[in-house]
Parts: structure tokens; sequence; C-alpha cells
RNA sequence: GGAGGGAUUCCCGAGCGGUCAAAGGGGGCAGACUGUAAAUCUGCUGGCUCAGCCUUCGGAGGUUCGAAUCCUCCUCCCUCCA
């Protein structure tokens, strides 16, 4: 990244600022505000903050990351705020029930692992990493009564998951208020220009504009990112629901998991995680409007990811090792050897897939047998109870993606 | 405190006392095809010493030749009333 960006000069016109921060952004509020801001010229200060929840950060997390670098890119000033007080509320949003506090080892601990990951993404330095325990360790209960006279219940209840539960009669424990007025005071201890934060964030940040206002200063813009679609396209990506591509997956794992991602999503991949410029993509369009094929836009969009995390050179080693196994049918070639007993009788072909670790159990490699997905040095195989001798050393195949080479002694 | 309803295989959700390893959907996996681990089509989806056997339907007992289906008690969840 080249960057005399530090002295507080921004050279980029405004269109093309405003151009490169709307893409892939649900929601800007207010947008003519942001461009006013933008075109006076000064630095802004751009504030996002994390739950420190979550232990490791998947691509889904990266959207609003990507973003931030975004407005790193053009000279602004990023906060990235560790929300190690408010970790200890609870964040209700999208939740129906009342989420459990975390403990203070598990907050250290997961923010450790965010600071060691944003790096990846955001130029540190242009990156103010804080935490919100710094002005609400000392705030008193009466800075705080204070703070939450602001607000009405009326006002606390427009907010869609509130007041579906108030509704409902679940419980909303009071604590889980004070949430939205203290990452809206964050706002104000740092004195931000634009807060980001996922579409499901959008009354949290908008209540820092009300307590910024309250304050005497300028409302924040808010803008809100959409939340990244998983692999299957459909549901949000998440650890839970298994469609994730983790910041700290290997580099074949990666490059094939974005592969995998249906056609009719990866523009949007494009334009919430990429580096590239819209000009760039707009190009790629065009030349899939033209015929390229889909697969070979997505070598694109794996090679850059692959890059961010690993590097450029293993992006391209996993990008070969992804053609050659699945486009050209070929073996990895660092496959490691594994040694599996199989005594003087030797060993059903059944159980030794499951020594592997290529099937969960007998029965599954049974079942994969009938399906014809099992192959020893190349054959396939047709009866799983037939015995392996000690002796040889074979490779073994259980559909496509698993493979392993076996040391029968 | 009172009255009802429910807990089923990874998830949702059917289930007449026997023909239920348990419908259907989702998810997952595999095969075919291909432009790719896209799309589409087909199949599989409790375990095992696998064409046979064994263990599942919240938990513990009971009735019966036989129970996921009937009875009793227990645990947890939900709805309504006070």
């Amino acid at each position: 990244m080249s960057s005399d960006t530090t002295s507080g000069a921004i050279s980029v016109d405004v269109d093309e600022q405003m151009a490169l921060l709307r893409r892939g952004a649900d929601e800007i509020l207010l947008e003519s505000e942001l461009r006013d801001r933008i075109k006076a010229g000064k630095p802004l200060r751009i504030k996002a903050g994390f739950d420190p929840t979550a232990p490791d950060l998947h691509l889904g997390h990266t959207v609003l990351l990507n973003k931030m670098r975004q407005f790193q890119q053009l000279g602004h000033q990023v906060i990235f705020l560790i929300g190690d007080f408010t970790g200890r509320i609870g964040d209700p949003s999208g939740r129906n029930v009342t989420r459990p506090a975390l403990d203070d080892e598990a907050i250290l601990e997961n923010a450790q692992t965010y600071k060691e990951q944003v790096y990846k993404i955001l130029d540190p330095e242009l990156t103010e990493v804080r935490f919100n325990a710094e002005w609400f360790g000392p705030m008193s209960a009466s800075d705080l009564i204070r703070l939450a006279s602001r607000q009405t219940l009326a006002r606390m209840l427009e907010r869609d998951d509130f007041s579906k539960r108030y509704k409902e009669q679940q419980p909303i424990a009071l604590h889980e208020f004070l949430y939205p007025m203290v990452q809206g005071y964050d706002s104000v201890a740092l004195e931000c220009d634009v807060e980001l934060g996922g579409t499901d964030q959008k009354f949290n940040l908008l209540m820092g504009r009300e307590l910024q206002k309250g304050n005497g200063q300028k409302p924040q813009i808010v803008l809100t990112m959409p939340l990244l679609e998983g692999l299957d396209g459909v549901q949000k990506m998440s650890k839970s629901l298994n469609n994730y591509v983790g910041v700290d997956d290997e580099p074949n794992d990666m490059f094939g998991k974005l592969m995998s991602i249906p056609d009719s999503i990866m523009w949007r991949y494009f334009e919430l995680l990429s580096v590239k410029s819209n000009e760039d993509i707009e190009k790629l369009k065009q030349a899939a409007e033209e015929g390229m094929n889909p697969r070979d836009i997505k070598y694109e969009l794996g090679l850059e990811i692959v890059e961010t995390y690993h590097g450029a050179s293993a992006a391209v080693a996993a990008k070969e090792a992804f053609i050659q196994r699945f486009r050209q049918g070929q073996l990895p070639e660092d496959l490691e050897t594994i040694e599996i007993s199989v005594g003087d009788e030797g060993r059903a072909i059944a159980n030794v897939l499951v020594d592997a670790k290529l099937t969960s159990g007998t029965s599954e490699s049974h079942r994969m047998i009938k399906q014809g997905a099992v192959r020893i040095d190349g054959e396939k195989i047709e009866d799983g109870r037939q015995s392996l001798l000690a002796g040889e050393t074979i490779v073994m195949q259980v559909g496509k993606r698993k493979v392993a080479k076996v040391s029968l002694v």
C-alpha cells in the first residue's frame, strides 16, 4: 500500500471516494453528510466495534474490515474498537434470548486473536486499536445513570428484536438496554465521524448519532454492511452452519472452499471482500459477459483471498494444487504416509479405511464402497471385506477429496 | 398454585401395538455429467465381525407373544388460568 496518506492530504477525487465507499454498502446515513465531510478534505475518524466473542475470524467478519481498509486507502483514520467492556454485557442484537456474559480471561484472549488477524487486512500505521473499558471502567454509577436518562423506553422498543420480545412477553434484562447506549457512547468518547457495522447493528449505530448530538458533537455517519452469505450461497456465513471460510484456513482448503461457492454469488464476494478497484471488477464482469469461464473468475477471487492471508506464492500453489487435483484428477503431491498395522491375518478394507480416517466407521466404509467411491491405487473396490496384508504401501481414496497413502505393517 | 400440550434418528417433522432402523423435508456425503468442490440429475445418510447381526424414538419401571406407539413414576420445555 503506497502511503503519504498520514500527512492528512487526501488527493482522491470526492466522487471516486464515494463510489468506493458505497460499494457493497447496505445503507449510508446520511450519504450527503459523508460527502460533505470528505469534501472538507480532513482525514475522518472511522470506527467499527467488535465484540470479543468470536475466538477467530471468518470471511464474513472481514466484510467490515475490508470497508475499513478502503477508508484507510483513502487516507482516513480507522479505529478498531474492541468491546471488552460491552462484551461483559452481551449483545442482544438479533437474538431472542439473553446472551451469557464473557469472563475476563476469555475477553483478553479473544482480543489478542483479533489483533493478530486484522493486520492482515488493515494497515497498522493507520489503525488505532482501542478498548472501551478505557472510558467505561472509570465511569461511576451516577455517570451511567445520567447517560441512561437520555433515552426512553419507547425509544428502545423501536428496535425490532426488543419490541418483539416485549410483545411476546419474553424477558428483556435491563442491562440489555444499556448496550446500545454504551456502544453509542463509544462514538462520543472517540469523536467518530463514521461508524461501520452490520445491518443488524443499525439501531446501535444510530444511537451513537443521538448521543453525539447531545454532547455537542457532529453526529457520526452510519454505514451499514450486509451480512455475507456463506458457501451455500443462502444463509449467512457462520461457524455453526459450517459454511464459512476461516481466516486461518489452510491455503488449499481456503482456495477450494472459495471455488465451491455457487457461481451466482461470486460477484457479491468480489464486491464485499476484494481489494480490487471498482474498475477492475467491472472489467471482470465485462469478460464474463463475453464468455469467460466463471470458474476462471473464481480463480481470481481465490488467488486474491489466499494471498491476503497466506501470501502470493501460497496462493499460486493453492490454485495449481486445485487444478491438478480436481480438474485433472491427480493425487496431491505432498501426501504423508501413514502406517497402519494389519496384524498377521491382514485387515479388512472397511476397517483400514476407518484406521486411515477416511471414513467414520465401517458402516460408512461399506456404504462408500457400494457407491463406487473407494479406490486403492486407482482401482475401484467392490468388496470391503477383502483383507489387506502387511508389506505394501498403497494409496487409498474415498471420493474425490479424501486420500491417504498407507503403509501396511 | 390450577388446567392442558410436548419431548422421535445431524436439524425440522410424520408415526395405526406387530410389515419401523422408523414417512417427508433440510443438511451432509457419493455417483453421473460438466465449465469447478457451480448448476443439474440419481443414490446413500444408526452401529457392527455387513446379503446376517446388534442398539435407538427424554429417563426408569410395567402391561403384552410383541411397544416409538398402552399404563405408572421422574426430568425438562411450552401454552392457558390465578
